[in-house]
DNA sequence: CTGAAAGCGCTTACAG
DNA sequence: CTGAAAGCGCTTACAG
């Protein structure tokens, strides 16, 4: 391995001059610069940075944790993601959870022992809060609640709700299953507990249904990670909405009034996630129902599927490059602002402490893309 | 930042005594380690890796070099590859061309800086053979010749043309058209090019098809990065194909021999990857035709779109995780026998050598799934 | 089995 | 503007 001394017995020079230049920092004369550069150019140099990020304490890289890429979602994150820190110089060391037999503990673990400059956080976790402030480095979450000193950025999922409602109650839906992750994620574990925002879109288009009077019901599938698991509940669904479909007249159209057994309106909209909503479209088609008429579907989140289903999907779109860029900022604000400042400026630095403390959430717009699963709207 | 001195001093201990407790390596007494691994338990110590690596000269960590991980297939292949290379206490930087503005040359520049221990390269490139031969780091390249010295894992596409054109031929298809991307790939620009092998699948199905005497076509998308130009392609390919059917019976069955305009009978089979089968599909339904009986639809890769496409898929798989063993094991193999070792001893290091610079290419096997969307064979 | 010493490759004050 | 010196945190021979 080639290193500075060998540059700088090469020029003729001393080392902390190659230094300088390598760093473009102080001021060397031209004719010194040149012959550094010639050396290093023919000794083909490369600066070791792991021997810098020693000195420096800092490594340039960022831990990325997802559960898994082999959702679209986590892909299409990771992807903009990856973008946004490279721009800042930024590598971006990926761990996911769910891909590895590697758990969550042992990669934070790592991160921390390769001296990570920060953390950003985008899978479930059942640590409680005090165990990510406790690890001494910028963590940021991404659509979670870690605790109340760790920034969030999310989707305004609340905002997604209300568009889907909108949508829903305006093209005469009258019986709307939403299917989702696990029910536990429902439940308010109270503070300190990881908490889902995702959920909220659930809630918000519940509230919104029930104001408006249309019966909605909530179906269970298993964790985000298992794409196969949304495919095959989707096909339980409606091999069970086929039956009770069965007593009125099959794939007769939502707005002839075909109430089903106990008087109870067939379900005519389904909502999920875009794997949800992709999965429905298939079921749909092969259940003999036509999309939109006898059943509207609703996505989220915006990946390539909106494009790959059977229909181009209607779908509340996530903004994924803006949430990287909030992410990216936020990890990038945590580790130019050390934590471990010893309050050289006590007012003043009590005052920044504090606003750090305050558990900044970013809340990024959603909207609601029109494609072929839904009614137009008079 | 606590360290090895801090936890030497609270346990009463020398330096070197900690390092001892910490790597496991050489004997210390019971009480010894007891009271280092208090110590370090109290004071929350993390080893730097970052200093341990400088010495070793290793990081553990390996770049990943991908055009995208907006595809599912990047996704999906990135995804399998990071939990591998986990298992060997590997970690996966992830760099993706597409995603970013920073340009390949950049990231390995990084890479080189950072002091990666080796490269898996998946991304298209235009950097000649002796490029990836100087950087000095093994490179183990996925699906492209890199060149001479350079190991390759790849899927066994020739295989995957063959299952393709058996169930093409034993279903009487009559006219196939093949979906794939830039037409320059194809081009064989001799020794020391990129080469991707990815065409061979479409040559050998070429070939096999040629040899049934069936009629088959080629058209030409943007790059692979490009998900939505896919879409987009399709589109206009069925927009056209709908066109010249239109002289037949429209979205009469392709056994009824519905020959077209000029004698040419018409496209009854689209054969693509896995983003291609999912658009033809709907694409397929949006015009009116029936999947399979008037056109049968293939797909290639086996990400997550064949559960997601309007039917399941037909599509030959490859097995991302086989082939993310063997890149594993390729890169892991390629750290562990350093490159620089001075043939200490002359005709075994020389044989080695040569088994080495043979450039070895890993062919992983492929499999046909048969999905919803080609007809049952007889 | 334990302690002082040199070194991994670089950077930053610090005198010339 | 340039050179010798100490140090980032750890590891590995090397004497005790």
């Amino acid at each position: 391995m080639v290193g500075m001394r060998d540059v700088a017995k090469k020029a003729g020079v001393s080392l902390s001059t190659v230094s300088l230049v390598v760093n473009a920092s102080g001021y060397v004369s031209q004719e010194m610069r040149r012959r550094v550069e010639q050396a290093m150019r023919e000794l083909d140099y490369i600066p070791n940075e792991l021997a810098r990020n020693l000195y420096r304490g800092r490594t340039g890289m960022i831990g990325v944790i997802v559960p898994t890429l082999r959702h679209p979602f986590f892909a299409t994150l990771v992807s903009a993601l990856q973008g946004r820190l490279a721009k800042h110089e930024l590598q971006t060391l990926l761990c996911s959870t769910a891909d590895a037999d590697t758990g969550e503990a042992e990669y934070v673990s790592r991160l921390r022992r390769h001296m990570m400059d920060g953390i950003i956080m985008a899978a479930h976790t059942d640590h409680p809060a005090n165990y990510w402030t406790s690890i001494g480095r910028p963590v940021v979450a991404f659509d979670r609640v870690l605790g109340d000193t760790i920034a969030t950025v999310r989707s305004d999922h609340e905002q997604g709700g209300r568009l889907v409602a909108e949508q829903l109650v305006k093209s005469g839906t009258r019986h709307v299953v939403m299917v989702g992750g696990p029910r536990s994620q429902f439940d308010d574990r109270g503070e300190g507990a990881t908490t889902f925002p995702t959920v909220r879109y659930f809630q918000t288009l519940g509230e919104r249904l029930d104001a408006a009077g249309i019966r909605h019901e909530y179906v269970a599938c298993g964790p985000v990670t298992d794409v196969e698991g949304y495919a095959r509940a989707v096909h339980l669904l409606f091999d069970r909405l086929s039956e009770s479909r069965s007593g009125g007249s099959a794939g007769g159209s939502a707005h002839d009034s075909g109430v089903g057994d106990a008087g109870i309106p067939p379900v005519d909209a389904i909502v999920g996630s875009d794997v949800v909503a992709a999965c429905a479209v298939k079921e749909a088609f092969a259940h003999g129902l036509n999309v939109p008429r006898d059943v509207q579907i609703i996505g989220y989140d915006g990946t390539c599927l909106v494009d790959c289903a059977g229909l181009t999907l209607t779908v509340v779109k996530q903004n994924f490059d803006a949430i990287a860029e909030r992410l990216a900022a936020r990890i990038v604000d945590a580790v130019n602002e050390p934590e471990g400042r010893e309050s050289k400026d006590g007012e003043d630095s009590k005052a920044g402490k504090e606003f750090k403390n305050a558990a900044a959430v970013d809340i990024v717009p959603v909207s609601l893309h029109v494609g072929d699963t839904t009614r137009q709207m008079a």
